[in-house]
DNA sequence: CCCTCAATAT
DNA sequence: GATATTGAGG
């Protein structure tokens, strides 16, 4: 992008607009929570700063008001406005403020004005725009060259109010209607936004008070945030709740062969883990009760799918679908210790749960296409994470002890977690979102074991999990734990071994590096796992 | 007064 | 379209 104007330029550019270059030295710094326009506007800047975020702005300005001559920023913005912005700014400094936006309402362009703004810029800014503004900061140093106080008369023949907070604007002239949007900036409340720390002051909240007992008042007091009302509390616990609700309320559908359709609703008393195959009988596999006593209210579900197309379903059922009885011995019998491996890795991970709710549903869902890569069949589910980020994309991640490698964490701030499973739990990568990913244990041994057990044998060049007559499904999925503490998402069908290396330590560690002959035979990439399809199809499928 | 829910506004 | 704000009703 940057060429060709390195030049140095003088002041004004006087030319036929062609040649023109903002004028060098002048040091703007632009405000506009759109990247485009933000590029767009920067294009045409010599030395500048931008940012999206006016609190960030305002901190830059803070930090060193002197380096900058000029503020450009756009009206409307999300966590603070254009106007908020520029009240402070006049307010504690004294740097010429010119807003922009494609909002040509005269009553907009007039707050603008009235509140000190040198300028209004219609846009989409162009160099015609942008090409004088100069003349504010020159202006500035000629008349105000230290304090203030533009004498009254500059006012007249200049858009140029700048005003000292002092004064309270009441510069009236279009006050034909002096309704509530006068004085807009010190009575129309400004909409608060919520950003991730209040977020998670907010979650916190509600843990500390328990869910059911968290009330707007309540909850304000204990985040102790100057500047947000109990009606914002109150809307983002609506909001909150109506998540929650949206949770809970679980569709099971699946819009092929008519297999299965239900929806079910409303709380669990305790757990329920499935996993699935696509052959054989022994393809359900549920975990559940991990509530106190066990198993009192056992919820399973067969899902069978031969289906090619992608189809959602959750694992969270308020009756037992069907999961014929003897398969719930094979349960049993293969997963003995699951549930108290589970809850030790609860009580390692020091999550707090949230009142007396105990530890429900874990749950999965979005079953993606089926695919298939060399005859093994694998398949991509988007856990019910993503619902976590739906409630309020709250950071509940940060209860777990950081196990993150040293890589970046996901998008959730949570190091993505994934897992080739089949019935026989292969192996678990950690993943950060960089390449390669790393991974946590290399369960080609597992399998061995399991093959032997089974009376296998495991060709050579084949996948983990990949045997004569028993292709099985794998998947990948992120884990974690959702502001009840309940826990989501987590790797399926983990075998107890596995799950011991996830509580072995708070740390989790880097076992060691895929097996070479997954790397190179196959064409299997470890760069790169997550819960989409696209990345799964990055991982299993040759370049 | 405070909480919720639903309508409305942005 | 999401979500913040407003307002009515309990």
């Amino acid at each position: 992008m940057s060429e060709k104007n390195d030049q140095v330029g003088q002041i004004p550019t006087p030319e036929n607009g062609k040649e023109y270059q903002f004028p060098v030295g002048m040091r703007v710094l632009a405000v506009d929570d759109d990247i485009v326009c933000l590029q767009k506007l920067a294009a045409l800047l010599r030395q500048f700063t931008v940012t999206t975020e006016a609190t960030k702005a305002l901190k830059m300005l803070r930090e060193n008001k002197d380096n900058f001559d000029i503020v450009i920023t756009d009206v409307q913005m999300l966590e603070m406005d254009g106007f908020r912005l520029l009240e402070i700014i006049s307010l504690e400094m004294d740097i010429p403020v010119i807003m922009m936006s494609s909002n040509d309402d005269i009553k907009t362009v007039m707050k603008g004005i009235e509140h000190g703004a040198r300028d209004y810029l219609l846009k989409p800014i162009r160099v015609e725009e942008i090409k004088n503004i100069w003349q504010h900061v020159i202006r500035k140093t000629l008349f105000d060259p230290d304090k203030q106080s533009i004498p009254k008369g500059a006012a007249d023949q200049n858009p140029k109010p700048a005003k000292r907070h002092g004064e309270r604007s009441k510069v009236k002239e279009a006050q034909t209607n002096n309704l509530s949007d006068d004085d807009s900036l010190a009575q129309k409340r400004q909409r608060i936004a919520w950003t991730r720390e209040l977020r998670a002051k907010f979650c916190d909240a509600v843990k500390t008070l328990g869910v059911d007992k968290a009330v707007p008042k309540k909850i304000l007091e204990l985040m102790n945030e100057p500047g947000i009302t109990r009606e914002n509390v109150a809307s983002h616990l609506q909001k909150f709740r109506n998540a929650m609700k949206k949770n809970d309320a679980i569709t099971i559908q699946q819009n092929d062969n008519g297999v299965v359709s239900s929806s079910i609703g409303g709380h669990l008393p305790n757990t329920t883990i499935l996993s699935f195959d696509n052959q054989g009988p022994d393809s359900v596999h549920c975990l559940d009760g991990f509530g106190v006593n066990g198993h009192s209210n056992s919820e399973m579900i067969q899902f069978s799918h031969h289906v090619q197309n992608p189809e959602t379903f959750s694992i969270v059922s308020q009756k037992p679908l069907s999961l014929p009885t003897n398969q719930q011995g094979i349960l049993q019998q293969r997963y003995p210790q699951a549930p108290e491996i589970m809850n030790q890795m609860w009580q390692t991970m020091n999550i707090p749960r949230l009142g007396n709710s105990p530890s429900h549903h874990y749950q999965m869902g979005n079953l993606h296409q089926q695919s298939d890569f060399n005859g093994l069949k694998y398949q991509t589910f988007t856990s019910r994470l993503r619902m976590v980020d739906d409630l309020m994309d709250m950071d509940i991640y940060s209860h777990i002890p950081s196990y993150s490698t040293s890589s970046e964490p996901g998008p959730s701030g949570f190091p993505l977690v994934g897992c080739t499973s089949n019935s026989h739990s292969i192996g678990v990568f950690l993943d950060a979102g960089s390449s390669p990913s790393t991974m946590l244990r290399d369960a080609s041994t597992d399998f061995s074991a399991i093959a032997q057990n089974d009376s296998v044998v495991r060709p050579q060049n084949v996948f983990p999990g990949q045997y004569e007559g028993s292709n099985n499904v794998s998947c990948m999925g992120r884990g974690g734990l959702d502001f009840r503490g309940q826990i989501t998402g987590v790797p399926l069908d983990m075998q107890g071994s596995i799950m011991e290396e996830f509580i072995g330590s708070s740390q989790m560690k880097l076992v060691q590096q895929p097996p070479e002959h997954l790397k190179s035979e196959n064409n299997l990439h470890f760069s790169c796992c997550s819960s989409t399809d696209d990345d799964l199809n990055a991982a299993l499928n040759p370049v």
